[in-house]
RNA sequence: CGGGGUGUAGCGUAGCCCGGUAUCGCGCCACAUUUGGGAUGUGGAGGUCGUAGGUUCGAAUCCUGCCACCCCGACCA
């Protein structure tokens, strides 16, 4: 491995992709668009999975899994969303290979063609309706809340590491619901499941919100999401939640015996975040030596190192080291213990700063004299020097942990405030989203149109309607007529 | 899919214009000395030059197709 992260002010993009690499987080596969994830990475994930999971778990929600592959028919049934995936879809036309007759490698075999064409889900909304159709009948069979983890992929033209892959990893709830009120409070609820854990777990500030008409997902009659800042001033969306009404049910004829005996169709909802969480948590924290993993969400919290010449004085310090380990461990605490020979500390100190362990201690014979620890922080650099009488070990490292999990939250949401500019009109729209980029807090006469000409005018899109909306008077910054509140444009992802 | 760029050892590269079998650094292996911020020395291994064709006595180098990656558009979580 060659030192040294390209910078994030030279190139952005760059810095991004060789950190991912670097970092040993993922790489690119021999199928263009698909990623490797890498076990340090995909540990990483397994974390956000297992917290939000739970979340998921909490507010009764069960898993289940349906196929990866969906039949062509079942696209067609609902107009706005074939038209919004049709197309980026892979599509398997053959069930078999055979040999080539000129010996070459293998082919298709023209002669297993299948009848009626399968497509590799781009989201389940689809197969999942159709299925619903058959479990519910009765207002006694709702709410049906179903959650489940899986990979679909989406053809798309350019792809970037985590970010937007072929192929990505994702949830999808779908839940089904009697009335429309009812199916409205689900979708609220699950952003702000989202929310909560964007701000809890990954320590990433996020704007909850509405997307504009033009923004919604293909086939909803309301889309809210989240959305966070990343330090080059771009937005991502990093979750949505989709108020479907009743297109699904109707498409697929799910209908169901009311109280009253009466027979309507069932209020429909889904929701989804996707591996792409990784590179909002990757670009919202780290710098220019490496990641800056939060806490709550690192494989491992802890790294020992232990400084020694010969066997005799590792011996020794693997001792206290061992100690240390059992009882951070015992405090919940994760701990890894790097007593290799094959690498040189300085070495080690540059790998856990660019992999973005949280806590690094190192355990020398100069400590064991001393009775302290050298306790080094990865969010701000520093270093001090611990006396293990002053305090239980554990109880000052889950106190800095804290302290640590906090202050990036912090530091991404002063960024954000200081990134997101109220503008009142063109030119400074213009001026603003040139020189500093960010969110910007402007009026908007609420029609696709003038959406749409500002994004062709300047690539800056409406990532969404606060939900926290002021409602003031005003114009719109580029229409000049009349509008009742501003919303957020950004560049985006 | 349109415009631009790049593919040479695990990684980063020189060589290409002007054709003669590949340079350097990091990493890797062995040994020794080292170990509190990416160690040093000595020796060593590693290449169908992205891929398939073509031109030529001879191709990393010239020509054509294809593939992949990066940047900029359109599309998108």
């Amino acid at each position: 491995m060659s030192k040294g992260l390209p910078k994030r002010s030279e190139d952005y993009s760059l810095w991004y992709n060789e950190l991912v690499k670097r970092a040993d987080l993922a790489e690119n596969s021999p199928v263009r668009g698909c990623m490797v994830i890498k076990p340090y990475g995909y540990s990483i994930w397994e974390k956000m999975q297992a917290e939000l999971d739970r979340m998921f778990k909490e507010t009764g929600h069960s898993n289940a899994y349906f196929p990866l592959f969906i039949p062509k028919s079942f696209l067609s049934k609902e107009a706005s969303h074939v038209e919004g995936f049709a197309k980026e879809c892979a599509v398997v036309t053959h069930y078999r290979l055979k040999n080539a007759e000129d010996g070459s490698g293998v082919i298709v075999d023209p002669e297993a063609k299948l009848e009626e064409e399968l497509i590799v889900r781009p989201t389940s909304e689809t197969v999942i309706w159709s299925t619903y159709k058959n479990w519910i009948q009765s207002y006694r069979d709702l709410p049906l809340l179903v959650n489940q983890w899986a990979n679909v992929v989406r053809w798309e033209m350019r792809t970037r590491l985590f970010l937007r892959t072929t192929e990505f990893l994702w949830q999808e709830g779908h839940t089904a619901h009697a009335t429309s009120e009812e199916a409205m409070a689900e979708t609220v609820q699950m952003m702000n499941v989202y929310a909560q854990f964007a701000e809890e777990f990954m320590a990433l500030p996020v704007v909850r919100g509405r997307k504009s008409a033009n923004e919604r997902f293909a086939g909803a009659d309301d889309t809210l999401c989240i959305e966070a800042l990343m330090q080059d001033g771009k937005a991502l969306q990093a979750g949505t939640s989709h108020f479907l009404g009743q297109n699904f049910a109707k498409a697929f004829e799910v209908k169901f015996a009311t109280k009253e005996g009466g027979l309507e169709y069932v209020w429909g909802t889904s929701w989804g975040v996707s591996t792409r969480l990784m590179g909002a948590l990757i670009m919202a924290h780290s710098d220019d030596n490496g990641l800056v993993l939060p806490p709550k969400l690192a494989p491992f919290q802890v790294v020992i190192v232990p400084i020694y010449r010969g066997e005799d004085e590792l011996a020794l310090i693997s001792v206290k080291a061992k100690e240390i380990m059992a009882d951070l461990r015992k405090a919940g605490i994760s701990v890894k213990y790097d007593d290799r020979d094959t690498q040189k500390p300085g070495w080690k100190f540059a790998e856990y700063e660019l992999k973005g362990v949280p806590v690094r201690i190192a355990l020398g014979p100069r400590d064991l004299e001393n009775k302290t620890l050298e306790i080094a922080r990865r969010d701000t650099l520093t270093k001090e020097s611990f006396q293990w009488e002053d305090m239980p070990i554990a109880e000052k490292i889950g106190g800095l942990l804290e302290e640590i999990q906090n202050g990036i939250y912090q530091k991404a949401f002063d960024f954000r405030k200081e990134n997101t500019t109220e503008v009142n009109s063109w030119e400074e729209f213009k001026q603003v989203l040139e020189d500093k980029a960010g969110f910007l807090s402007a009026h908007w006469d609420g029609t696709p149109e003038t959406e749409d000409k500002i994004k062709e005018l300047t690539k800056a899109t409406i990532r969404c309607i606060p939900l926290d909306q002021v409602l003031e008077q005003g114009v719109c910054v580029f229409s000049g007529k009349p509008s009742s509140g501003r919303v957020l444009f950004a560049k985006a992802y």
